[in-house]
DNA sequence: GAGGTGACTGCGA
DNA sequence: CTCGCAGCCACCT
């Protein structure tokens, strides 16, 4: 494949395919781009996302638990949390409450 | 060129 | 139920 283009450049299109107050997991965008045994390289990936243009929603990207796993690499501690917050999304002690009803998966939202 | 790491997930004990 | 281990693939040293 296009050696030019890596596994994180798909992550990042997906990421942004987010909408606004809903969450995805590694996992399911993992599966999506056809490689769902590699949700590890969706988070390395992420690490990257903060130079990405345009800005990825990273604070949408959570792993299968709803768990704020990233939450660290955002400069502040509470800064990814907050912004879930301000989409609506409610998050307590790290975690996404509502979890489920704020799901977006692609694999099924943007099926086909 | 080879080895090690990681914002994960699923299964086994 | 909780804890631990192996698999997976790109990027870094």
């Amino acid at each position: 494949m296009r050696s030019n283009f890596t596994f994180a450049e798909n992550v990042y299109d997906v990421v942004r395919l987010i909408p606004f107050g809903r969450v995805s997991t590694y996992g399911a965008i993992a599966s999506y781009l056809g490689a769902k045994k590699s949700a590890r390289l969706v988070g390395y990936a992420m690490n990257n996302s903060h130079q990405i243009i345009p800005v990825v929603p990273a604070h949408r990207v959570v792993n299968r638990n709803g768990l704020l796993t990233g939450k660290h690499f955002f400069g502040a501690e509470n800064e990814m949390q907050r912004r879930l917050e301000l989409e609506g999304i409610e998050v307590k002690n790290d975690c996404i409450q509502q979890f489920k009803k704020v799901f977006w998966d692609p694999t099924i939202e943007c099926a086909l």
